[in-house]
DNA sequence: CGCAGCTTTGAGTTTGCTCAAGTGGAGTGG
DNA sequence: CCACTCCACTTGAGCAAACTCAAAGCTGCG
């Protein structure tokens, strides 16, 4: 598929109306468009590239030994990703049709972080909202069960996507969710199902989701007792308090 | 546990020691010392703080809803970590006792990027490693059975460690292994011995590894066919093939 | 229509969790 | 010095959850 100037225009306009994080990058926006499943290509120059996503929906994947897939981050627009020049294990590729993003050379991010102190401290707060992002996912998907998970991954996609509250649109297949939660296709299926059995979610179509009842999403979910306390917590909590006195500062 | 002078100056020459990231602030450094369990305290003010690990080993923590631990982080010698200042629901905790952090204020970090550029850019680098680690960890955390999330742990803790090659020494106790990779105390002991009868490693004392069969840690551990490709994995490799054509760009 | 991909459900097996008990070492106090 | 305690660690038994394999809807498109 070919972008036409007037795509360019198009999602270059988009850009310049949403509230992202480096509006004075938008002039130097190049803009590159991905069809579903389509790669992102690496950066040629060691300095690697930056982008943002103005609309649809991208992911970061990476390969496991034994073949599976692991999706390491998911991009929704307005989210920025770095993706290095040099050898990375991971490709990053567009979830829907026509994606769109805002392409920056990682050269001219270093030359105008290098002249604008302001710049790069947005720049840093860019790459601490990535992490921020990396985290809360290893939140989600340390979770216990599946129910669990699903219910989390949910509950995260409704922060972050700008609809109104309550009423999720997933971008992902069922396969991107699962890969994302590290569980199998079927069991994010049952999940869904399950849920919606508990009345926390109604499935409005396989991929709008209306929220229910967000405690019961974000409570242990299942029958209290089922899967209770754990030892390792009990113990943490434990080892934690029985140290309150706080460090001892030197100098 | 009081630092005395003597100590901060030790530690102090540790740091001058390390080619740690940011050897600029040595200067700036206020040293600290925290015992085993002991919470680092956090920052008063809303630019955070920054640390470097000297000696010793910390972990971040969050809490879950149902009162379960997640370890979010593990931070060891020359790693660089940040805390927010405003409610951040983790805690840093020392791992081991007499845990040594070079301390930084956020105002002063903040400050000197704004006059150097390229210090600028080395707390950029910082950041990026600390993402890089969360990443990481998803990788580890991901993995399908207990045995490859064990596996990979002590990989990557022999990659990050600093000792000879092979002979891991564990800073942290079975019950921070398994809420670092999300999975019971017991499965943690489990796989542990589990590996050890394959001949994948040699425990030679409860917190030193010897790493055997680099090989059979980080492939699909486990007799081959047990738990093979998942159909996410396969569709996954299915999808990225059928679109193999590159993105357009526009302008 | 019929294919292809996504989604859902079912059946059977395996893993990991929980509960429970027991080992071993370090530190304490008699 | 030894008994005792505490804590980290280990092992066993039973069960529930998730995985794999299999098959059947559903949807959109050529």
């Amino acid at each position: 598929m070919k972008a036409s100037a007037h795509a360019a225009d198009y999602y270059r306009r988009i850009l310049s109306e949403q509230a992202h994080s480096l509006k004075q990058l938008d002039a130097f926006a190049k803009i590159v468009l991905c069809n579903r499943g389509q790669k992102v290509p690496r950066s040629e120059s060691s300095a690697g590239h930056w982008y943002c996503v103005i609309s649809g929906a991208a992911r970061r994947c990476a390969l496991r030994t034994d073949g599976r897939r692991q999706i390491l981050d998911l991009m929704l627009p307005r989210d920025f990703f770095f993706v290095r020049g040099d050898g990375d294990e991971v490709t990053i590729e567009a979830i829907v049709d026509e994606t769109a993003f805002a392409s920056y050379s990682g050269e001219g991010i270093e030359q105008l972080a290098e002249r604008d102190p302001k710049f790069a401290r947005e720049l840093r707060d860019v790459a601490f909202r990535a992490l921020g992002r990396s985290q809360a996912q290893l939140m989600i998907v340390g979770g216990v069960t599946a129910l669990e998970k699903v219910g989390s991954f949910l509950l995260s996609l409704d922060g972050r996507s700008s609809g109104e509250d309550g009423q999720v649109v997933l971008p992902v297949s069922r396969y991107d969710i699962a890969d994302y939660l590290a569980v199998s296709v079927e069991t994010v299926c049952r999940s869904f199902t399950n849920l919606q059995q508990r009345g926390a979610i109604r499935l409005a179509g396989k991929r709008t989701v209306k929220i229910l009842n967000r405690a019961a999403l974000e409570d242990h979910i299942g029958e209290p007792g089922s899967r209770g306390l754990a030892l390792s917590s009990k113990e943490g909590l434990a080892r934690a308090s029985a140290c309150q006195a706080g460090p001892s500062y030197a100098r």
